[in-house]
DNA sequence: GATGAATGAGATTTCATTCAT
DNA sequence: TATGAATGAAATCTCATTCAT
C-alpha cells in the first residue's frame, strides 16, 4: 500500500527579499536541507548557526544573505513542513480517492501511512514544534493554522462517516491526530521500531476508537 | 469521580547536598515553584536562571546554593514529576481499586482524570520534555524510566483483560498513552478547554479501541 | 579669573536598572571615565566596547552590567554634559553675579572662561555630538534641550543689555555660542592653543558684536 | 545679491584608475551623488556601501570598480567640496571684484551668502567632517589644507582692512570662520531656518566683530 | 544562608570587500 | 562594465556560573 503521493515542497522564497538565481536557489536549500540535518542531530535548540553552515559547507555570511535569524530558518521549514502536510487533509484525501465514509480499514490504514512518512520526513521539525509553539508566535501561528486545517478535514470525514455519531467530531479528530503523531515520538524516543505491524495496531485503534458499536457503559450526563 | 490520590509532592532532597533546615527548605521550595512558573511562561530553553531568581524573590548566588547549575533544576523537577506519575501505574491503579479486567468505563475514566489532573499540574514540564529528552541524557533517562513504568503498568492491566486479544498489549498502551498525552496539549495549544466532556469522548475512544469487538477488516499479513 | 563654578555632575543611575551598592557605583564611574577616555582617543564610532572595558580594567560582561549597549553609555554621558552645560545658562550666570546688562567685557570673559572649560572637559563628547545628533534620537533630544536652555538663557540676557536692540537676541545668541563651541573645535583641529590670549580675542568680536554700535551701512529691507 | 560663482563641481577623477567613457562617468556619478544623499539620512558612519548602491541602483561589484573602498569614495566627496571652497577664499574674492578693505557690509554679505550656498550643498558633509577629521588622516588633512587656505585668505583681507587692528587676525579669521559654520549647523539642528533675516544678522555681528570701534574696557596684559 | 558584582566562553550578527560569471 | 553571491574578520551581546563580602 503506497503512501499518499505528497505535495511537492516547492516552498523556495521564504521571508526573503530579491528574487534569487539559481545559484542562490541552491544555497538556499543545502542551507535548509543542513539545518533539518543538524536539527534532527542536535534539536532545534542545540543547533547553532554555525552547525547548519557547517553541514551547508558555506559561510556564516551565507546564512545571514538568504536569513535574517536562526528563528527565520525555522519559519522556512515550518513553512514548507505545514504545506505538506495540509496535503493530508480532506481534500486531499478525497482526490486520492480515499473515504473513511465506509469505515473502511484499508482506506484509513493508507491515510495512516501517508501521515507516518510525513512525520518521519519531518521528525526534527515536529519534535521542536511543541516547545517552540509556545514560544516564537511566528512558527506557533503557522503550526496552529496548519493543525486547524488538518482537523477540520479529518473532522468532517468523521462526522460524514457518523451522520448519528454519538461523539463530537472536532474531539474524535484531535484525539486521533494527537494519537497519531505522539505515538510516532514515542516510538522513536523509546527506541522500538515503527513499522507496517505497529501501523496495522494504531490503525486498529483508530479503527475501533471511530466505528466501534458502543461497548459497556457510556458516560452518564455531567454537570460542569 | 475523585482523581487517583496522587503521592506526595514533597519529593525531597534533588541532586544536592545538606541537610536543610527549614529556611532553606522553603527556599527550594520556592525556587522550584518559580522555575516551574518561569518554564510555564517562556518554556525550559527560553528560561534563564535570572528569570527564576527573580520570581523566586532571591539572588543568583542562592540559587547555586541549591542547584549545581540549570540541568540539576529541571532534573529535580523531573523527579517530582516522575514520581507523581508512577503513582498512576499499575500497582497504584491496583492499590486504588481500579482495574481495566472487566473493560469497566467508570475505571477508565477514573484512572484518565488522574492523568488529566497529573498532565495539567505539570504541563510546563511536560512540554519541555519532547525537547529536552533529546538533549539531555539525565532528563531523557528519566523520563524513559518513568515512561516505561507507566507503559509496562499499563499494558499488563490490558494484557489482562485482553487474556486472548490480537494486538500488542506494548504497542497498545503506548497508543493509548501517546493520545492521553497528545490530547492534553493541542487542546491547550488549540485554545479549547479540557472539561469532563472532552475527557467523557477521551475515554470513550480509548475504551473502544481497547475492548471493542473487531469491525470491518482485519490486517491481512505483511512481509516488513 | 576663575571660571563659573559648575554644578556636581552626581549623575549616577542612568537608563539603569536596580540601586547600586558603592562598589557598583565605582565601577560604573570607572565606565564613564574609561568611555570618555576611549572617546577622546578613537572618537564615538572608533571606540569599540572592548576599548572601554580595557581601560576600565573590567570586563565585557561588566559593562553590559551597566549600560545596555554603547548607546546607552553615550546617552549616560550625554546626560552629565548636559546638566553641566545648563549651569552656565541665565539663571546660573545671575546667581555667580555675572549680568551682560552693563555690557561689561569683564563678565562676558569670565562667562566665556567657564565655557571653555566646560568644552575642554567635554570636548570628546561634544565632537561626537555633530555626528550622533543627526542619528541617535536620544542623544540628539538630549542635545536639543540642553541646547535650547542654553540659548534661551543667553538671549534673554542680551535682550536685557539691549532693551532697543536692533537684531533677534535668539539669532544673535545662537551665532555667539556657535561661534564659541566651533572656535573650541577648530583651534584644536588645527593644532592652535586655546590660551587666554585667544580667550581674549574671542570675548572681544563677542564684545563688539553684541555691544557696538552699528558702523557702516545697515541690511536694506528684503523680501523672502 | 547673487552667491559668488564657485568653481565647476565636476571635480575629476578621484583616487580611482583608467579614463573612463561617458557611461562610466555617469556611474561614478551617480555613486557620489547617491552617497551624498546616503550621509544625509544616514550620516557617514550609519551608511552602509549597501545604502548607496542602492540609491544609485547599482551593485556591490560596481561601485568597487570605482572606488577602492568606502574612504576613496569620501576621499572624492571631500576633494569636491574642498575645492569649492577653496573658491571662496582670497583670491577668489578678489577676482570677484570683492574686498573686506573698506569695510563694506554689502561685500561681507556677499561672501557670506556664498558661505551659506556653499555649507547647505555640503551639508552633509560638513556634518561629518567633525567627527572623520580625527579618524582618518587622509580626510582630516584635506580638511585642514582646505580650511588652511580659507582662513588665510580671510586674515589677510582682514589684515588689509585693518593696517593697525589689535586682534590677531588668524585668530579673528578662524572665529569668524567658526561662527558661520557652526551657526549653520546649530540652525538645521534645532529646526531654525537660514534666511536672509538670519544671514543678515550672521553679517551685522561678523561686521561689527571686525570693524566696530573699541567699546567698554580693553583685555589687561597677561601672562601666559 | 544570602547577596550583588564580576566573569568570559561562546553565540549571534554585521558589513566591507572579493570573486566568478 | 556589471552583477549577484560569497566570505570572514571583527564586533556585539548573552547568560550560566563563580566569587567576595
Amino acid at each position: 500500500m503506497a503512501p499518499l503521493q505528497v505535495a511537492d515542497p516547492a516552498v523556495g522564497v521564504p521571508a526573503s527579499k530579491r528574487a534569487l538565481r539559481s545559484q542562490g536557489r541552491q544555497t538556499m536549500r543545502n542551507l535548509l536541507d543542513a539545518a533539518m540535518k543538524a536539527f534532527d542531530e542536535r534539536g532545534y535548540h542545540g543547533t547553532r548557526v554555525n552547525d547548519v553552515v557547517k553541514i551547508a559547507n558555506t559561510s556564516h555570511g551565507t546564512f545571514y544573505l538568504y536569513f535574517s535569524n536562526k528563528e527565520d530558518l525555522i519559519r522556512a521549514l515550518t513553512m514548507e513542513a505545514a504545506a505538506e502536510a495540509t496535503s493530508l487533509s480532506y481534500d486531499a484525501l478525497l482526490e486520492a480517492g480515499i473515504s473513511l465514509d465506509g469505515g473502511s480499514w484499508d482506506h484509513l490504514r493508507t491515510w495512516i501511512d501517508s501521515y507516518s512518512s510525513l512525520w518521519l520526513r519531518y521528525a526534527p521539525l515536529f519534535r521542536s514544534w511543541t516547545d517552540l509553539a509556545n514560544i516564537d508566535t511566528g512558527v506557533g501561528d503557522q503550526v496552529r493554522r496548519m493543525f486547524s486545517a488538518l482537523n477540520a478535514g479529518m473532522a468532517s470525514q468523521i462526522a460524514a462517516a457518523h451522520p448519528t455519531g454519538d461523539l463530537d467530531p472536532e474531539v474524535t479528530s484531535m484525539a486521533v491526530l494527537a494519537m497519531l503523531d505522539r505515538f510516532h515520538f514515542m516510538r522513536e524516543f523509546m527506541g522500538e521500531p515503527i513499522d507496517d505491524q505497529a501501523l496495522d495496531t494504531l490503525t486498529t485503534m483508530v479503527h475501533r476508537a471511530l466505528f466501534a458499536p458502543e461497548v459497556g457503559r457510556k458516560p452518564k450526563a455531567r454537570t460542569g
